[in-house]
Order: structure tokens, then C-alpha cells, then sequence
DNA sequence: CTGCATCCTCCCCGATACTG
DNA sequence: CAGTATCGGGGAGGATGCAG
């Protein structure tokens, strides 16, 4: 608690964890392609574009850390590893669908306001 | 376009450029403090805790280039700087305070889900 | 008070090679 | 196919000093 009028962005606030997660730059995307129901790590790899083999493992890792996605790996030849999101993974969805369309709404203005600035140097 | 029945996150579609926006901590933060109406720039680094000046004047920076927030230069001595959001930056408010609100819900439970995950190690 | 420049450190992330 | 290990470059970002 604080004496101040505003609530202020301490660094331990939800907020602020959660910025540490979605900050990472995969996380997002990958919540994003497992909507659509359970995938396996190449299935993952080919639909976001530029993920490196390790950054998707580390990012998979976390979000199963986290409670947000379940790992299942199927012991055949050849090995089969499926990820899905769980019942937290996908209430996540929602606000990340409303940044999504913001985004698609906004980010044409955003980039012309940009070329605007630079032009005005 | 493609051909593949999920429209996958290329490198340069809305969402990835938002990312790389909302992405660097202070971002998100900075627009959350200026919910309440303008600020001037102590104002801001008081709120926002651990921002060092540097990072406060490039994120700034940043949103005015990217027309979300307007700079006022009062020159006066002392020198005051207020900083306000734009009508596209109120909008983006909305989608934010989704994310602060799954955030404020489930972190608790992300975070024991951590907790345990580590245990089982 | 606000902002810019410089230096310097740390760690993120990509490339590569190798296991089960 | 899925994952680990290692190395190295580059960029993010903190500390400090100075200007307007």
C-alpha cells in the first residue's frame, strides 16, 4: 500500500510479471497459434515465422512453468511432442485478442505518425 | 497471403510490430500512468518505479514518434515538459487494462503454478 | 527540471553441433 | 523429431557527467 493518490507501477506487481512474460517476444505468438487446439514443436515452429529451435523450446518451457500450456510427449518413433494450451492458457486469449485488434485497427496510423516524426527531423 | 489454412505471425504483420512496441517494459507502463490525464516528466519517473531517466526519455520518445502521446515544452525557468496521450493512445488503454486485469486475476495462480513446477524438479 | 552523450556491463538470442 | 550444450556478437539499459 502506498499514501500516494495514484497507485504506482511497483516492481512487483502483477502487472509488471506479466509485462516480464509477454515482453519476451515469442510468448504471445505462440499462445496466439496454439488457439486453435493442441500442436506439436515443428507444427509450432513453421506458423511463427523467425522463432529459432531455442527460443521456441524456452519459450514453450515457460509457459508450461507457468501453468499456461500443458507438455505431452507421446514415446514413438519418431518422437511426437503435442503442447496445448490450459484452462489459464486460454483465458489469456481474450486480452490478448483485444491488443491483436488493436493493433490491426491502429498500427497503420502508428507507422504514418512514425514517418511523419522522421520527417519533421 | 498464403496458402496455409492458419494465417501464420509473419515477421511484419500488426501484432509483431505492436510486440515489438509493448515490449520493452516501460512502454505499457508509462501509458497506464498517463491514464489519469497529463503529466509532467519527474511526475512520471516518480510513478513508474525502477525507470531510469534514460530509459523514461526513450520511451517517450517513442510514443510521440509513434503518435500516442503529445509533448508540451512549457519554457519556463525551471523547465516543465508535460506529456499527454492522444486520442490513439487513450484507445489504446482499453486493450491494456484487459491484459492488467488478467494480470491482477491470474498471477497469483501462474505463480504458484511456478512454484510447483520447480518443486518437481 | 529536463534531456543528451558517453562508457561499460550483462544477457539475450542466433548459429552450430551433437544426443536420444 | 525434439531437445541440449556451447560459443560469440550485439543490443538493451544502468551510471555518470554535462548542457539548456
Amino acid at each position: 500500500m502506498t499514501d500516494r493518490p495514484f497507485d504506482p507501477y511497483v516492481r512487483d506487481c502483477p502487472t509488471r510479471q506479466l509485462l516480464d512474460r509477454i515482453g519476451d517476444r515469442w510468448t504471445v505468438l505462440v499462445v496466439g497459434t496454439l488457439t486453435g487446439g493442441p500442436l506439436r514443436f515443428s507444427e509450432i515452429a513453421r506458423r511463427v515465422d523467425g522463432v529459432s529451435q531455442k527460443m521456441l523450446t524456452q519459450t514453450l518451457r515457460a509457459l508450461e512453468r507457468d501453468g499456461l500450456v500443458t507438455r505431452t510427449h507421446h514415446p514413438e518413433i519418431p518422437p511426437r511432442v503435442e503442447y496445448e494450451l490450459t484452462e489459464a492458457g486460454r483465458t489469456l486469449q481474450e486480452p490478448l485478442r483485444a491488443l491483436e485488434d488493436w493493433a490491426t485497427v491502429h498500427m497503420a496510423g502508428v507507422l504514418s505518425a512514425r514517418e511523419g516524426y522522421d520527417a519533421a527531423v
